[in-house]
DNA sequence: ATTATCTATAGATCTATAGATAATGC
DNA sequence: ATTATCTATAGATCTATAGATAATGC
């Protein structure tokens, strides 16, 4: 049985080291762990294509330009947690309470953000996401950002929906769950950290003990059911 | 009379805007500036000193590299809240309660982050900073992390304090605080977002209605003090 | 023929050093 | 004499293009 794709093209000096992924996802993932330790600008291509074990003008070849690399992962990085949220809010409320569903968003991002083979998150704090060719990855955000912010404003107190507008409590609690991006930066998180943050998140909106149990618990529920 | 200080060496082939700042500090501020809108690798001495109004060469007569200036930055950044960190801790908790405490402790920090020239906040955020010959730069940052931690730990109800040590609740706060780097990325931050994040704060360590009030009441008293 | 690589290189940077020069201060 | 700048430049990058080449597929 052969196991390697059946692939096209003069071979590479160094042979892949998973010839199972495209070329195009080679280039990806080494140009994803590189933008996250070193930056963006720090990151020549010669370094990506290094990583890749290829020559540094091939890249070329899948990629017009650097700036295309980090356009495609920005946009893989934001979906999967949009398409997320939206399925969970439709539950709300008849399904479930707008506490769990916040709870089990909040847990279900940061877990995300743990797991990824690089600390992608960090991608989303670099000066360059900033410039305006990368508006639908922003765009994306935020709509998440304000989905963050209508979950939280259901399930908040009147004290709290009394002194922040939903847009506000949107940006805090989607930064609450991106502390894990930093977190990882110093350390490994573990499963305690999830629910430290996304329990966090309710008491941020308010929510005391026995409100932040039970949605925890309900939470537990809904994510067996997202699974 | 003479508003011009009195300078030395060859004039600038482009005159300062502001005289009555050091050489340095004109090149911290014009470096400052750009490694926040830019990053640092994206920034090249070259932009640096035409921000300036010197040429690219004359930096090196006051740094010998470009990382000097970036530690230098970092170095003066911290530096004020530990002084005043430590300054409020002293007052726990015979002159102030933990809670108190807290919140003025994040709500000064949430201003000063608010209030710089540039949103300088963001450096911390960058891949470069974590390289070892920034090290002196983190440890400050640790040891404001860590008196976030016992600030919270001693404000804390028990359910949070019976689920978090410490240091997770230190993270957990101080990235609440920072939380106002990333809002000023896309916004001014206004006097009711310093109120929001550090009320956050409380909520967060488990503090109910009355618990958040209190202490927001007793950091106005503390914070006129600190002035 | 098509695909994915290779080699070679142009042209544009960028950092840092060397040495000259135009002010002020003594 | 001292200070803070200037001009000029070496040497090391870095991105992207042009054209050759070694595989597979038809």
């Amino acid at each position: 049985m052969k196991t390697t794709r059946p692939r096209q093209g003069r071979p590479r000096h160094t042979p892949p080291s998973d010839p199972n992924a495209s070329g195009r996802e080679q280039i990806l993932d080494a140009a994803g762990a590189l933008f996250v330790e070193h930056g963006i600008a720090a990151t020549s291509t010669r370094m990506i294509a290094e990583r890749v074990g290829i020559r540094q003008a091939s890249l070329y070849y899948h990629f017009a330009t650097k700036d295309e690399i980090l356009a495609e992962l920005l946009a893989t990085s934001v979906r999967p947690s949009l398409q997320m949220v939206d399925r969970v809010q439709a539950w709300v409320p008849e399904r479930a309470s707008a506490a769990a569903a916040l709870y089990a968003v909040a847990a279900t991002d940061v877990r995300t953000l743990s797991r990824t083979p690089y600390n992608i998150g960090t991608l989303y704090l670099l000066p360059e996401v900033l410039a305006e060719r990368f508006d639908t990855f922003r765009a994306d955000r935020d709509r998440l950002q304000r989905s963050y912010g209508a979950l939280g404003a259901s399930a908040a107190t009147e004290d709290v929906t009394g002194r922040m507008p939903p847009d506000r409590l949107g940006e805090l609690l989607i930064q609450l769950v991106e502390v894990v991006i930093q977190i990882r930066r110093t350390r490994d998180p573990e499963a305690a950290d999830t629910d430290a943050i996304a329990s966090s998140c309710l008491r941020l909106c308010g929510l005391g003990e026995p409100g932040v149990v039970a949605a925890r618990d309900e939470a537990g529920v809904l994510l067996s059911r997202l699974a």
